[in-house]
DNA sequence: CAAGATTCTGACAGTGTATGTCAGTTGGCA
DNA sequence: TGCCAACTGACATACACTGTCAGAATCTTG
């Protein structure tokens, strides 16, 4: 009567073994110095099985960061619908920023994305996804179904706003309060720079 | 009496033939599918002195990337002082999309970086240098010493901005004037989006 | 519970990008 | 003319990633 099959279970334990094998080889020796090689030797598993569950080895760093855009578009889905969109994403940005569990695993990673030249570009080229599905959602909730280039402006915004002030945050992790300094963000590009 | 050497006449020779053939065989037969010994082997180069020239292959197709950005800092420093940042750029911007020698480099570099994943994902690591150094441009061009964080809010709202316009515009080139349009999303970035 | 279908895995081979090294050549320059 | 520096090609190599295929493990059905 096992619900979950003994294959399913084994397959998030591999998948486990791999990615715990691969952030502690990265947090040891760095990213770029640890090859494949190493990660499935320890892990003991074929090389192969290691890309049957990561595409890249930068996806083993970015793992839950597909995830992250799914609780976004969630959040978004559950806000009052007389809000203004603008207002929707602020709370739900802000809101994924209180997240403690979240915001332990931004920092390392904002580490990692520091030194790995090609982590960052892979997380640069999520976020382009998840800009382009941000916008569709946004443009879902618009009243003005005529404007198509808003959304897309606002969802631009809104991932420029997050990138900066998390790279301004893990700078310097200790001064900012990342929620407040977030809503902070969104206020003031909301509020123009001046004409 | 030549000012320049025949060395360095070579160079930019050498250069221009892996450039034209690279791009050539690029629009033959995608990016993907262009391997660097064939390019190497029609431009009568070694695949070493390829490497020598252009540090990945992508870079062949953004080559003229890093160029744009120095254009964008010096225009931006002969605007006037008493304009705001965000005006000046507004300006920088728009003309940048006048040019129409830019606008026809634009449109085929556009189409390759939405065929090929790892070149879109270069000019965003790319792109991603320009924020910061557009940000610290801007900061210098501020008045408010202080506000650390404006200029980085600013140059990542513009450069979303022109991404969000070139995508929409290479969608439809026929139907949208780039200028203007990006003078729009300027201007209704600036303009907020509702409290 | 046995047998067949399905899925996961490892082993092997191969492609393509990118880098290190080093000797040979070529252009710059005194 | 001859020395120095830069450019190049010819190796050799590392590493990420993909295709294939047979065998093992698990699930499923009679």
């Amino acid at each position: 009567m096992t619900q979950i099959g003994l294959r399913d279970r084994k397959k998030v334990r591999t998948r486990r073994v791999i990615e715990d094998v691969a952030l502690r080889l990265f947090a040891e020796q760095g990213f770029d110095a640890t090859t494949i090689d190493q990660i499935v030797s320890e892990a003991e598993v074929s090389p192969r099985t290691f890309f049957r569950y990561f595409a890249t080895k930068e996806d083993v760093v970015l793992a839950d960061y597909s995830e992250q855009l799914d609780d976004i578009l969630e959040d978004l889905s559950s806000r009052p619908f007389q809000e203004t969109p603008w207002e929707s994403m602020r709370a739900v940005f802000r809101t994924m920023a209180s997240d403690p569990g979240r915001r332990s695993k931004m920092l390392p990673r904002a580490q990692m994305m520091a030194n790995a030249p090609s982590v960052f570009a892979r997380s640069l080229q999520l976020q382009a996804g998840w800009e382009i599905q941000l916008a569709t959602a946004l443009r879902a909730r618009s009243g003005d179904k005529t404007d198509e280039i808003s959304p897309a402006l606002m969802a631009a915004a809104a991932l420029g706003i997050m990138r900066a002030a998390i790279r301004r945050w893990s700078e310097q992790a200790n001064d900012i309060d990342l929620p407040e300094f977030v809503d902070e963000c969104f206020d003031r590009l909301n509020k123009g720079f001046g004409s």
